[in-house]
DNA sequence: TTTGAATAAAGAAAAAAATCTATAATTAAA
DNA sequence: TTTAATTATAGATTTTTTTCTTTATTCAAA
């Protein structure tokens, strides 16, 4: 094969890895088990330990121990046969893959009892990212302060989205209004969507929705019970 | 083959089946996907709608018509060629398949902004259960109601849970207690916990433990803003 | 220094889940 | 009554995810 045949199959290549850009992501599995990897190495960080094997955190968490490996290959750290991950570089490098360490600006919209929930985890828990604002139509919670972000009124939204540029929203609102509240946020420049309402959103293809209902954990919760009991 | 053969096959295959439950249990992504199909449906059956084919289904809830089939299949409800199911029938069945029609009655402990999101979650919406007490070790919380359910002392779940037979707990404490009142919980007989906490339990086999943790939904979503924006 | 045990890493195999395809049933329109 | 279009159903295929297997590396002990 000469130079010319090689480039052509490396272009080749490249567009086929930019038409499914699937190929290069990170499995949704996965994404989801790394923050327990993360608070876990955290905790045991605490107590001074300097490294810590596959086997051991998958003893730990319930899950085999090649399954670790995999899951932890994605950050790049590399662990060493007998001794295992440095747990401090391990930290520092799943916070960094996640994102956890940079500054993830969000909005809330909607500041009820499950909004209000979410703005104090961020005090406690890494979320992921700091709601710098939330909305809601309701006179009595506008003004408030919950976990240390105020609660503006809705219509200010459009004028702070033009000066600060925020690409995530938590959307925690009665279902009723979700829609109309998701095209107002597409409308300010927001990229994804956490969505906590049972609204199926239709926005455009390029905007990110990550649905979120607590009934589905209800439901397998439910559901594994009812086999256990047969 | 005569009768003794098959009843050896028979049983054979009894026996590997009770083996391995697992080959007869609904998969976890159709159990998360069903309380989906519900909230559709009741919203479409509201509408007056009297059938509704898995095409329309799919079409709305940006999945694929034959997995709306297959998921749906589970409940046991047979649609009609060029009609779709009834609406009416398909909502019953998939709430009696969830167990959302029943009363399944649940503890919550960690009375905190989670859990007083959750107790005013199941006053809208289906949760699939009805929180029947929640404890907290905070005098303040202590007395107070939230979504038509007490907050009670916390050393009051051992006697209440002699005079009910709840099975479902959920787990809304700090990280730092997680692991003994969930010991505490298996100990009243509690069966199910739903863990919001970040701490791996640590608890009999048998008692089934459904992990959600707002991070690994939080996760995926930044990293898919991040696949987005390369 | 050598040997052996532990473990990461990479790849193969298996299992699970999603998607696609073909078939048969049904109904509305011709 | 017949035909064509729609759609549920079942099964095959593909894709994704998990688990298993092998190999090579590293460290501790002999």
């Amino acid at each position: 094969m000469n130079i010319i045949e090689r480039s052509i199959v490396f272009t080749f290549k490249m567009s086929e890895a930019r038409k499914n850009k699937k190929s290069d992501q990170v499995p949704e599995p996965t994404l989801r088990r790394l923050p327990t990897y993360l608070f876990y190495l955290e905790k045991i960080r605490e107590k001074g330990e300097l490294t810590i094997s596959a086997p051991v955190i998958g003893k730990a968490l319930k899950c085999d121990p090649t399954q670790v490996v995999k899951d932890l290959s994605v950050t790049g750290v590399k662990g060493k046969p007998r001794v295992g991950y440095n747990i401090y570089e391990l930290c520092h490098a799943l916070e960094d893959f996640l994102g956890f360490n940079r500054v993830n600006e969000a909005f809330l919209v909607g500041a009820g009892n499950l909004g209000a929930a979410l703005m104090s985890y961020q005090e406690r828990q890494t979320l992921g990212f700091k709601i710098i604002a939330a909305f809601d139509v309701d006179k009595d919670k506008i003004g408030q302060q919950v976990g240390g972000t105020h609660i503006l009124e809705y219509s200010k939204l459009f004028n702070l989205s033009n000066r600060l540029n925020v690409k995530i929203a938590i959307l925690t609102t009665p279902n009723e209004v979700a829609q109309d509240v998701a095209e107002d946020l597409v409308n300010c420049g927001v990229k994804a969507i956490w969505n906590f309402t049972l609204t199926n959103l239709d926005l455009p293809a390029n905007i990110i929705v990550q649905n979120t209902s607590m009934s589905a954990y209800a439901a397998v919760l439910l559901q594994r019970l009812k086999d256990a009991s047969e």
